[in-house]
DNA sequence: TCTCCTTATTACTCCGACATATTACAGGAA
DNA sequence: TTCCTGTAATATGTCGGAGTAATAAGGAGA
């Protein structure tokens, strides 16, 4: 029994089924398939407007069953990307009608080359969120809050944001302060626009090493919450979040 | 051939098959079967954690198929809802994971009665987004913008917040301020928390004729963007949504 | 020219079977 | 006893096909 369980990998000669090769443990087969249609749609590989391939002769050319591609379009038309009705077949939707914040449909958008224009948008977003949330944390932190982002900060310090476990250190002291908001919306706003823009903090670190030590920044922010000083916090996290933008638009540019 | 085609219909013994009802046109079963659980969910009548029934139990008791309620359940899964594993089942995620800013998350949460503190999280958001989006338009509204605030505005002077025209006209003056914003994330996450808000305009509506009179305020921010005044139109739009909290507010408490 | 109806196409729903992944348990070794 | 390993049970995942319902497009009639 030395055969290969699955004919299907390897030497297979067309390039159909290659959604199946993607999609590692904990993945499903749908899961693949939006994806690849999610990033060709984000892509601009698929225009609004434009119509799919029937079900038969799409599912059929994935070589995957019309039940896997079926759940797959569910979950594009539950973020909004297209929109299916009898006869008239599948469309792809206008982009003011796309779930842009919905976490999954941003690492679709940032899987190929992010579009610079939306990642600017994405900095504009945060540079108004994110001194807001900063100005509420200051109010409503309690001693945990402070615990939690001291330890986040002391990790960062240990670990640099080289390191994946500098940037886990990172997501944590944001997501404390996020936290000490008590407000669900923003964190859940929040938290999409801080991992997709973490997606970027891959491009600056590629583009040159470290570009500048981030530890004082995060220090004055920090110190003003705990100091339970509103506006002082909003201004420190005003500056973090200007600071981002012009590392990551210079490594943008760079390429 | 008098005989009903639908034996479900009217008088069948149980509750199953009440997800069939809720369906109008354009409405297909799924989307129905998600509706009805993803309410349920944001009701809190599943709580985090919960494992729903197996698919061909639960799929039974409402009388569809499995193919149905799977497609629902991606949607679900989709929106950060639930997460089902191989021989674990689906259970209700935290509320964390919720993709709290979807329009069809926010339709269901206002399903039902709606949350008072969620509503004040999304108030809170929105007078951290508006102001901003505002100012933003300001600086960057061109003639085509102005025009078309001016004759939405002209509009809810004719009809009044009382008539569903009149309620058009007004999403129509806030969405023309996100276009001249020139930013898409800024859009999409404004037009749901307006959406979400404006199924509150029922309540206001509801608990008292009409609060007060909206067009000058809307005039005070029109007047400011028309002049290219980013400071004056956020203020403006601060003021706006200040009022516009205080209705929902003692709407909400009085009943 | 416009309205209404017919028709063809397409997505939608259902069914039953099999494959796969993951948990839980039992057995054995340290 | 405790930990690890292998095995079996179970619920989700995937598949293929058949039939239904809804809608857009084209044709008949006014």
């Amino acid at each position: 029994m030395v055969e290969e369980k699955r004919p299907l990998k390897g030497a297979d000669g067309g390039e159909g089924g290659a959604a199946r090769e993607a999609r590692g443990p904990g993945r499903r087969l749908h899961g693949a398939i939006a994806h690849k249609l999610g990033t060709a749609i984000l892509s601009g590989q698929y225009a609004p407007g434009d119509v799919l391939s029937g079900e038969v002769a799409f599912a059929e050319e994935l070589e995957v069953s019309r039940s896997a591609y079926r759940e797959a379009i569910q979950v594009l038309t539950a973020k909004g990307l297209v929109e299916s009705r009898p006869k008239a077949g599948t469309r792809v939707l206008p982009r003011n009608r796309w779930n842009l914040l919905d976490p999954e449909v941003l690492a679709w958008a940032f899987a190929g080359e992010p579009d610079v224009q939306f990642v600017r948008d994405l900095f504009e977003l945060r540079a108004i969120v994110e001194p807001a949330a900063a100005r509420l944390a200051a109010q409503r932190r309690d001693k945990d809050d402070i615990r939690l982002m001291r330890d986040a900060l002391a990790a960062m310090r240990r670990h640099t944001l080289a390191t994946e476990a500098g940037r886990a250190a990172d997501r944590d002291f944001h997501n404390a302060i996020l936290n000490a908001t008590r407000n669900d919306a923003l964190q859940t706003l929040s938290a999409s626009i801080g991992a997709a823009v973490n997606w970027t903090t891959q491009f600056k670190q590629r583009a040159r090493a470290l570009p500048r030590n981030p530890i004082p920044d995060h220090v004055r922010v920090f110190d003003a919450i705990a100091a339970g000083d509103g506006a002082a916090a909003a201004e420190a996290m005003g500056v973090l979040v200007e600071l981002a933008l012009e590392d990551t638009a210079s490594a943008m540019t760079r390429r």
